[in-house]
DNA sequence: TTGAAATAGTTGCATAACTAACTATATGCC
DNA sequence: GGCATATAGTTAGTTATGCAACTATTTCAA
């Protein structure tokens, strides 16, 4: 490989989940040594609900930025597991509201507990500015390819 | 959830890998585009090969950061697809060295290149200073974790 | 030298992701 | 009203990841 090619491309095996697939294997470590049987994407899901309830799938699409099969069968898993419920629309037949159960409920306050430790844990060492400028890189990259 | 809970946290939603996973999209659509039939994942793995042929595959673990299972399978696809070959190491038959076939070969110039142009499309407007905080902070998150 | 421990790799099982093709319901234009 | 089109969600097939349990080979020490 021509030694001047990739050069700003390592950030590719930087920006590619290295560091962002250690903090959420060390979420879902957290999780299960806590006795909790859920997976850090369902987490991601039920973490949505907290902050708005009654969501429809196609919402949680958007704001997890997943796709509709994955929301599928993220639901599918969650409402085996009791902690949310489909509940057809009554105005639009085609809309499916996920509604979190008690149970869902009741995830809330141990888990994001469990998630600011283990960003605690993670951010040791990084600067607030540090990680607005994270922020702000990972919007525009986004956006760029949007 | 208290308004006091996850600030540092919404880091966890950036860093969890939907720019990280907008870049690996956007290069698997341009490998697609280009007919090449491999996945970013099996991309990654001859990127090492190319830099160095003939690694085991617990170096492969160790510099792609996956675990031995993840690459068992992804040589085995690759090898499907005549990318590779196993070799057994002859001093130590535990060993297998993954070497790059003729047409795995041919696959650099060409990948590199749309790496590259991904990789610039992805960031526009990004500069230099920016990418170093970013790498920086993201060594730091991964040593935090390990 | 032989047997325990370490190392390299594989397999089985569960979850998740993407694409493409599908069903069902709603909208809107003629 | 009726049909084309758009929108919401599901299903099927392939690939990838994590974990746990497994086999094969090597190392090392009693």
């Amino acid at each position: 490989m021509p030694n001047n090619q990739f050069k700003r491309g390592e950030l590719y095996s930087v920006i590619n989940s290295v560091a962002a697939t250690a903090v959420a294997r060390r979420l879902q470590k957290n999780f299960r040594n806590a006795g909790l049987d859920i997976t850090v994407e369902q987490w991601s899901v039920l973490y949505h609900l907290w902050k708005e309830d009654c969501l429809s799938q196609q919402e949680l699409c958007n704001r997890t930025f997943r796709d509709k099969p994955s929301i599928t069968r993220l639901i599918d898993n969650l409402e085996r597991l009791s902690l949310v419920q489909r509940v057809a629309k009554k105005e639009d037949r085609r809309i499916n509201l996920v509604c979190l159960t008690d149970a869902g409920k009741q995830l809330q306050e141990m888990t994001i507990q469990l998630a600011n430790e283990t960003m605690n844990e993670a951010l040791i060492g990084v600067s607030k500015e540090e990680i607005e400028v994270v922020k702000s890189v990972f919007q525009r990259v986004y956006d760029n390819l949007i």
